[in-house]
DNA sequence: ACTCAAGTGGGGAAGAGTGGGGAGAAGTGG
DNA sequence: CCACTTCTCCCCACTCTTCCCCACTTGAGT
């Protein structure tokens, strides 16, 4: 098996000058220096640099006469950050990428398997109370579980 | 793992003697010198040397039998210029090219991977504004990420 | 109860971005 | 050919942000 194996649910709090404490436990495996960029559903996804590689060799296969592709590759490229915590472990999240998750004070990090996830926290409570309803729909319609 | 892998969108300002400060992250990637060009979707193209030499390759490779593509060729490098930083970081971004992106006091820089975008600011974020809604289609169907 | 590690807050130095003055080069007219 | 104007570029100075470090708090483990 190849890659990282995050999990958990972490209640952090993003500061006045916009840093964030990551958890402890995904610090080793991220490592010195990763990548935070926009995520779906309005979250912020975190990427260890080998993820990160091979999504940017994905980009690189897109051709650049596409309209849509150059607009894609700049949006989400435009939305990355690469970041180096701390001392404490901290990153900070530029004012883009808080726009885009909406991140307020209270922020909840999440594992999810090879990455990390950080969403405001009201917006994945929220999101969470959906899904507990769904949860064992979601199973069947997910395949082979 | 080959060549740049710029990121990020800074919002910098365009003075009365036509320079623009760039990010300071960028500035180690593109070196002492790099070519600013006529970019698709009114925007300008900023490269590093190494980067410029495969576009160039690239147009090398396009049939000069074809009236669109010489157009194109002609177009894209007449407009391309050599630029040097100055001690402060700033290039000067010459009149026409200006007058291409429409840029006026302020602009973002967008890191686009192999290459460094600038907009001006009303035009990049409106287009921004339609991306967003997109993202998630787009994401699925160009990247699959 | 004590110790240690994790998370949080904040002060201060260093660096980045911006504005503008002035010397030198280039272009123009006499 | 010279004098004048204009533009470019180099450098200095100010401000604001960023980042680096120190210190406090809380909670868990021994």
């Amino acid at each position: 098996m190849s890659g990282a194996n995050f999990v958990g649910e972490y209640l952090h709090t993003l500061d006045a000058k916009g840093r964030i404490a990551l958890p402890a436990k995904f610090r080793e495996t991220l490592g010195p220096k990763f990548i935070v960029a926009r995520g779906l559903d309005k979250c912020l996804f975190v990427y260890p640099p080998e993820e990160w590689d091979q999504v940017m060799e994905k980009l690189k296969t897109i051709p650049i006469s596409s309209k849509d592709a150059r607009h894609f590759t700049r949006y989400f490229l435009s939305g990355a950050t690469e970041a180096e915590p701390d001392k404490q472990g901290r990153v900070v999240i530029p004012q883009n990428l808080r726009d885009y998750a909406g991140l307020n004070k209270d922020v909840f990090i999440l594992g999810v398997g090879s990455r990390i996830e950080i969403w405001d926290k009201d917006a994945w409570e929220e999101t969470k109370l959906g899904l507990e309803a769904e949860f064992s729909v979601l199973a069947e319609s997910v395949a082979g579980i």
